[in-house]
DNA sequence: TCTTGCCTCGTTTTT
DNA sequence: CGAGGCAAGA
């Protein structure tokens, strides 16, 4: 049974149903590689084909952009262009700015991570909130996480009982008024913005409730309460609303994901049907036990079975380098191996998945050396650069005069003479009379109230640069606007006239961002705005999309989610880095660096190998590390190579410390049974690397601070320097041999949780 | 008003 | 180690 391309044999009989499902709630829960996002693009491409269902009636939200843009391409080859791109499909934010941008009646800013903070730095300082009690991360964090549960800042404040929930409360009001004021949103606000709307606007809401028949959620165990609430306007209580996810998947906590909304679907909607799939088709057999043994060591889980008809396939790899150089070597040479020796892979095929941004260096460094081409995902954004924000802001002030964090970044930059004295009095009096402060300085340019000669020539010509700029917005083609903005700002002539090397790339890169506005305008769009827009929501994601070419993947953990690898590299598997020392406080936060490792290992199609360093360099200094605790929690008959110590036998681990250490130790795979294992993890790894069992993680006690645990590790013996964070006073740092701390009973990693 | 140099602090993860 | 913030001098 076809239906145009599209072949109900690529489904097994459990994904079939749920495509075929009729209307009414549907859950589709199944772990990794199943075939989830399959099923909704399906379910996608049946409702339209079989059901006659207008393709503007759906709507589909994805996690990434790319993600979305996949799926349209799937539906496209499909159903064809026309009717693939009438759907609705996209993340959160995009969908919710679409919305935004239709209903609301003015031109408005989104402001991005490092615009919000800037725009509450501004707000503590006029509070005068001291930014070293309370820190801009910290309170950025409470507002934003206020805005994922759908507080605003008066809710906020009712429950604001101790003094820095006060503080933050004042803040939030205070940034809030700001973002009206200056017509913009942040994040958080996209979503938020449009539940309100669709609350305080019955027939706005209904409208889109009766535009949209078919509402779908992918990786639903990742969404907020404000998304879910979102969801649940749209969808209605009996809606036509198919999720699908996966509990062991959700590694977006600290982003305000909530696992409950996934667990009671069943409640939320008490018809839902729920369909499990269990056959995984992307994974070998060595693989799925991996992933299956480490997250099996989360508790509170959804019972979930998975197998493969795939074969057993390779065993894992690990490797321990001596630095961060070795690791990286190692990784590059057999990746060296498979596609140039052994010829069995492209480098597309290649993933290196680390668990913070910092670590791509080494890797970079030692894919430079060897002339491989590779491409990083995420970390510093193009967009972020210092040169593209300016111009960027620019733009944003024409586009909408009322953005005063976007005039206030290039009101003087270049330096033309309006300092902050000048800025100040600008201020004010645009305050007094109600308008923009670029309408109060072209009147400050005409009658020159209280600004000295020197100020008023300059405000006049900034006043008439900018005016000039805004008249010829859309006369001509958006990459040559932005050329003219560029050079008659005098941004063009500052880089030009700096040091050479540094000038020569800040203005490579405006070049870039021209033809990126070139590239933009091309696909139809033609307007600023639009533009604008596009960059707002650009993932690190969007931006490295040269798939085209063949060039190994850097990328994190968390970036990998929803993709597949026939070779995964997981490197820096170490204590305090992965599990990172500052998800260990609590139990959730190792669960969910569990899940994280999980998502890594079900990456990998055929070939996955873990690596770690035992010393590394941060902050400058050397610090050593021990072994993941989820090295160990993969059982260790499914290990070749190098053994984590745990799993090896006496005599492996003698080698390994002394002669072996940093090189590749060869054992097959059935030399090592089960036995082994077992009988030797219990006594050989405690007295390997850690002084009187303090290692991170280890719940201590001390005489003065009370109980803590160990976060961080630095140097050995001696000089055993530990980071204990305390229940009651906070982090320390203190010699070992000083402090004088008693392990306490909980969590110690050789054992593990 | 603008530039320089010193100091502090920090690294999870992202739409 | 490196970026960004801030204070002092030109
Ligand atoms: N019925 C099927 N027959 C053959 N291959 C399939 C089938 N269903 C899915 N696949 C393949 O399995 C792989 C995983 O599919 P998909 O990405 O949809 O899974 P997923 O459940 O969304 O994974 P994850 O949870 O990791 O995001 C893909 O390569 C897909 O093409």
């Amino acid at each position: 049974m076809t239906a145009k391309g599209f072949s109900i044999s690529e489904l097994n009989p459990p994904q079939r149903e749920a495509v075929e499902y009729g209307p009414g709630p549907l859950l589709v829960l199944a772990g990794a590689g199943s075939g989830k996002t399959r099923v909704i693009t399906y379910r996608i491409a049946h409702l339209i084909s079989h059901h006659n269902l207008a393709p503007a009636a759906i709507i589909a939200v994805t996690f990434t952009n790319k993600a979305a843009g996949e799926m349209r391409d799937r539906i496209k080859q499909i159903l064809g262009n026309v009717i693939a791109k009438q759907i609705w499909i996209g993340t959160f934010h995009a969908l919710c700015l679409r919305i935004l941008k239709k209903e609301i009646p003015y031109e408005f800013t989104i402001y991005d991570e490092e615009e919000s903070k800037r725009l509450l730095k501004e707000c503590q300082r006029e509070l005068n909130i001291d930014e070293k009690q309370l820190k801009v991360v910290q309170l950025g964090y409470r507002i934003e996480g206020s805005k994922h549960e759908l507080i605003g800042p008066d809710e906020y404040e009712k429950t604001a009982v101790d003094f820095t929930s006060r503080q933050v409360a004042k803040v939030y009001h205070l940034y809030q008024k700001k973002l009206v004021r200056n017509k913009a949103y942040d994040f958080g606000d996209l979503i938020m913005s449009t539940v309100r709307l669709f609350q305080e606007q019955p027939e706005l809401h209904k409208k889109y409730r009766d535009q949209f028949k078919y509402v779908l959620v992918d990786e639903y165990q990742d969404i907020n309460h404000c998304q879910y609430f979102w969801i649940r306007q749209l969808a209605g209580e009996q809606g036509n609303l198919t999720v699908v996810g996966d509990d062991d998947q959700s590694i977006y906590q600290f982003r305000g994901a909530d696992l409950r909304n996934i667990l009671e679907f069943e409640r939320d909607y008490p018809k839902a049907k729920v369909i499990k799939l269990e056959q995984n088709y992307r994974s070998t057999q060595n693989i799925l036990a991996a992933a299956g043994a480490v997250v099996g060591n989360n508790s509170g889980r959804k019972a979930k079975t998975l197998w493969t008809e795939n074969e057993t396939g390779l065993p894992l790899q690990y490797f321990r380098g001596e630095t961060e150089a070795e690791e990286a070597a190692f990784v590059v040479r057999e990746i060296l191996q498979d596609v140039y020796d052994k010829n069995i892979r492209r480098l597309t095929d290649c993933v290196i998945l680390y668990r913070t941004n910092a670590q791509s260096r080494p890797f970079e460094d030692a894919l430079r050396r060897e002339r491989i081409p590779y491409r990083i995902v995420g970390g510093m954004k193009f967009y972020d650069r210092m040169e593209i924000k300016d111009i960027l802001a620019y733009l944003k002030v024409i586009m909408n005069p009322a953005d005063e964090l976007s005039l206030d970044r290039i009101v003087n930059t270049p330096p033309r003479g309006i300092g902050a004295g000048t800025i100040s009095k600008v201020r004010k009096i645009a305050s007094e009379q109600g308008s923009t402060m670029l309408e109060a300085m072209a009147g400050m340019a005409q009658d020159g109230q209280g600004l000295t000669d020197r100020a008023r020539q300059a405000v006049t010509a900034f006043s008439n640069l900018m005016q000039g700029l805004k008249s010829r917005v859309s006369q001509t083609d958006l990459a040559r606007y932005l050329a003219t903005v560029i050079t008659e700002t005098g941004y063009l002539a500052m880089w030009q006239k700096a040091p050479h090397d540094e000038g020569a790339s800040r203005l490579e890169n405006l070049n870039e961002l021209i033809k990126a506005a070139d590239e933009f305008s091309r696909t139809g769009d033609n307007t600023l705005g639009g533009f604008l827009e596009q960059i707002a929501l650009v993932s690190s994601w969007d931006e490295a999309d040269s798939k085209d070419n063949d060039q190994v993947t850097l990328m994190t953990f968390h970036s990998a989610k929803g993709l597949e690898f026939p070779l995964v590299f997981m490197v820096g598997m170490e204590e305090g880095l992965f599990p990172h020392s500052n998800a260990l406080q609590d139990e959730h936060g190792l669960a969910e660096e569990r899940r994280l490792c999980y998502v890594g290992i079900t990456r990998a199609r055929e070939r996955l190998i873990l690596t770690g360093t035992a010393t590394r360099s941060s902050f400058g200094n050397r610090i050593y590390n021990s072994e993941s605790r989820f090295l160990h929690e993969i059982p260790g008959r499914l290990f070749m190579g190098q053994i984590p110590l745990c799993h090896q036998t006496a005599q492996q681990t003698a080698d390994a410390r002394g002669l072996w250490r940093g090189k590749q130790y060869q054992v097959s795979a059935d030399t090592l049974s089960n036995e082994h294992n077992e009988h030797f993890s219990e006594d050989v790894c405690p007295d390997l690397d850690d002084e009187l069992g303090l290692v991170v993680g280890q719940r201590v006690s001390h005489a003065k601070y009370g109980s803590g645990t160990i976060v961080g590790k630095q140097g050995v013996g001696e000089d055993l320097k530990l980071e204990v964070a305390f229940t009651r006073h906070g982090r320390k740092q203190m010699l070992a041999r000083f402090a004088a701390l008693q392990p306490t009973s909980g969590k110690s990693r050789a054992k593990g949780v």
